[in-house]
DNA sequence: CATGAATGAGCTTTCATTCAT
DNA sequence: GATGAATGAAAGCTCATTCAT
């Protein structure tokens, strides 16, 4: 009878992220989150202290499975080539996935100390594991070369999420190009 | 007896760029705003009908102060190089002097359409030049590459707002990293 | 055109009086205050900062009325009988005055530091001006015959303020109880 | 197997004690109550029916206390002036006692009527004790002498409760002040 | 043009109480 | 009897915007 445990959380946690991905953080009301999870809304303090805190448990959640995520695509590669293919897929596939979400990459609530941190160790981790791939195939300055491509991969975020018309073809050769363009740089492409 | 025409409107726009870059959109109050530029609240609705008017024209502003520094720039380059050179050293040293408001480049209110159109409108003002100057190099798919050089900058944004022991050297540091990654790749790299 | 200065400040303080005095602080909600000061909610804001602020204003007035009164009437007062009279009279009058707003004496919010701070500042002003007014008739340890004298009168409030048939005459009976108690004991009422 | 009849009832009203002396009725959640008492809060909604029930509760156990006791000590005595230095003892020494719960005697939930009326009672009950005892000594206007005498006991409630230097003999000394004053006035102070 | 007192819709959060287990 | 997760009404306070002066 009674549902999985950690059920409501979960179910809290679905409805904040299906809301506050479409209309941010601040347009979105305690109320509605509630409505939308289908409970009381008094029962969303019982599991999350304020509205901030519901924010960053949501985000949190999605910045851990986007590297778990990520490090089992690593595992799966193995030339530098395959690798950056893997972290460009991963990282344009996630931006295509919450295509209906596309608030969740805007307007929070950066006031809030603790989840500026925990936005921070994201960068970090996720920057960290690209580097340490890099190195590990022998690239100097490795650091800075892994935050460049994540650069490249982002700068295709806008693309993606605003633009409706946005294809699956269209996605393959944004991965291609910045593999390429990271590994041989533009000359290649001169006439 | 009255001022330069435009006076109050720069008053106005100058104590919003303040406080928006510093606390964000939500969190600076109009009250606020009027106290630092050190006129009546009523006055500021004579210059602009909303907060989000007052935000767009002042983001709009700094939009089309920073396009025409560019061009400037890209006018005295010739080479790829030195016009990669300009692109990148323009990117970066216009965060590094917009440190103190770092609130600048987060949550803006985007819920309002008209700002997001001109956001937009920002961003592909901004790659067409690019993409235009490395046409007239020779480069193929001169967009995404565009798309891409401003990508590899834009990522270091972080790193120049939030770390306070960042030198202009860092600064200059990344400007020839990313210049030499986007030309050569990151081949030149390895061991 | 305008009203008195102060107009609205004592608005508010008249209908927080009145309702604060019947219901009791908890059970009044800002928002009756506003609608009894014929005023919007946001507006008692603009003159107190919180609705303890506004209760401890309100209190604050009543306590300077009552003191002020006080020394009017001791003024006109020459002789220890005369003036205990007038100590008496003062204070059960102003109770009697006061029959419609019995909350007033109950359900402080007592939790509030400042506002017992107040609560004991006035005690202690009260005390003293009947204390220095014994010492001047030559009695020994003022001050706890000070305080006896108002806690006999004190212990009357009850009946005031809550037996609805209480009377003029009962209270000028009770004066006199008490000034011919605290002046001569009780012995004098013995068979 | 289960304790003692009333065992629950008890640990309840102990806890509801100490949370409604130290913080007031509003300040004192039924939450922390349940905690307090180790038991849960569903279990405290089988004993009383709601909150102002549970302290009208335990505020009735209190007063029958108070007036057991007194009865006790009324016994004891035999003259006036032992009858008198009896009800001063037991009054100034009951505040004294309960010196750790100041806020027993501020902050009831007063628009809750059947309280009021217990309060009422209660009043009635001990000014009625020792009117009793007045009259049987011979004393004309009992009620209003029994009444004067606890009002001039009562006032010292403010010193002992917040005083935190109070002494015993402090306590001592306002006791037999009180008990002279009564029975022989202020004449015997004047120099 | 400029002002700033006044407005009131709207939000987060609390907590006494219920009831299925 | 005992539990504690769930409820939802209710209230203090904020702040963008207006408009009489």
């Amino acid at each position: 009878m009674s549902a999985a445990p950690g059920d409501k959380w979960t179910l809290i946690l679905d409805a904040a992220y299906r809301l506050f991905g479409t209309k941010g953080f601040y347009e979105t009301k305690m109320s509605e989150i509630a409505d939308e999870a289908g409970i009381a809304k008094g029962t969303l303090y019982l599991y999350f202290s304020s509205k901030e805190e519901l924010f960053m448990a949501m985000t949190k959640r999605d910045h851990d499975r986007f590297l778990g995520k990520l490090d089992q695509m690593l595992e799966q590669s193995e030339s530098l080539q395959e690798q950056l293919r893997a972290v460009a897929d991963h990282h344009l596939t996630y931006y295509f996935g919450v295509k209906r979400y596309p608030r969740l990459f805007f307007q929070a609530p950066n006031n809030d100390q603790a989840l500026m941190e925990m936005m921070h160790a994201f960068r970090r981790t996720y920057m960290a594991k690209v580097a340490s791939m890099l190195e590990r195939a022998g690239i100097e300055e490795a650091q800075m070369h892994g935050a460049s491509f994540i650069g490249m991969l982002d700068v295709f975020k806008m693309d993606i999420l605003t633009n409706n018309n946005f294809t699956e073809a269209d996605l393959q050769h944004r991965i291609q190009f910045a593999v390429r363009l990271f590994h041989d740089g533009c000359r290649g492409a001169r006439d």
